[in-house]
DNA sequence: ACAATCGAACTACAGGTGTAGTAGTATCAA
DNA sequence: TTGATACTACTACACCTGTAGTTCGATTGT
């Protein structure tokens, strides 16, 4: 399954069934704002299922689709196609472009720092094993700075 | 020019051609490792040359072709491309999903923090401008840190 | 029970891409 | 000059995508 190269439009549809586990033709259409017949969803998800892009489960007369791959793969697949083609597989020449681009806002740019900093944290000081009972995990810790996964 | 969107192919093309600044069909297919009849490449870049992404100049009988867009150009727009229908358009968010994916080494971790130091330095001490002779800059200060360019 | 409807499956078509053969023409070596 | 070369231009074809109509079976309201 090419999870690589999929096209605006695809991701776009696969982008309503990542947001709602499942989802009908007419889910899709109404979830999508672009001006589309319904039957061009259609379509569009049946052949995104061939490819089994996306697989489907029969309610009745109605056929309800779901994802088959991963927001999170589909990212890893066409971020390192990017990286492939246009930075000499370089991630850290996309990081530069971004900031060369002034795409990051300087909310990003402190974000970006907390997490290197933690990055680096957990560099220095090891695992920090202590399988069993963790006690020294500070206060209820709210601030973000670690995992803010939008993924699957 | 519908720059965003352009096949890993047609990037591979238009890389020899940022590369050399100008080369003919052979050119191009001997820098292609690719295995592709002599042709093909003729057709790709014919093709191209229509959609206004390249363009060329006669030599004799032969074609010598350029690069009609910069690669930061394609760059820019590409990676907003891939930016607007898989990190909902936030750059940071693509940025995470790069530290996330450990697609970054540690050197380049570092450079990156060395760049955002850079930036907040920028930020902080205005402009800095002191137009004609500055004599404060240091040594014949090699380190990197700031622009590498790759880019057109 | 029958018509109106819903929803899926199939069909269609244009435009782009990967891939390359063939034809036409200019050029060069003998 | 004449055949071998070097190149481009044209044509071809399969496959994918965007886009949607048509057909056909199931469902349901009256």
């Amino acid at each position: 399954m090419p999870t690589d190269q999929l096209s605006p439009l695809q991701l776009a549809v696969i982008e309503v069934l990542w947001d709602r586990r499942e989802a009908t033709v007419a889910d899709v259409h109404a979830a999508l704002d672009r001006d589309l017949a319904l039957t061009t969803v259609g379509t569009i998800l049946a052949r995104l299922a061939k490819q089994g892009i996306v697989a489907h489960r029969k309610d009745g007369r109605a056929l309800v689709y779901r994802a088959a791959v991963t927001r999170r793969a589909v990212r890893r697949s066409m971020t390192g196609s990017l990286l492939d083609s246009l930075f000499g597989g370089s991630p850290a020449a996309l990081v530069s472009h971004l900031l060369r681009e002034d795409e990051l806002s300087a909310a990003d740019l402190d974000q970006l720092r907390a997490r290197l900093d933690a990055l680096e944290a957990a560099q220095h000081e090891p695992p920090a094993s202590t399988p069993s009972a963790d006690a020294s995990s500070p206060s209820a810790s709210p601030s973000s700075t670690t995992t803010d996964s939008t993924d699957d």
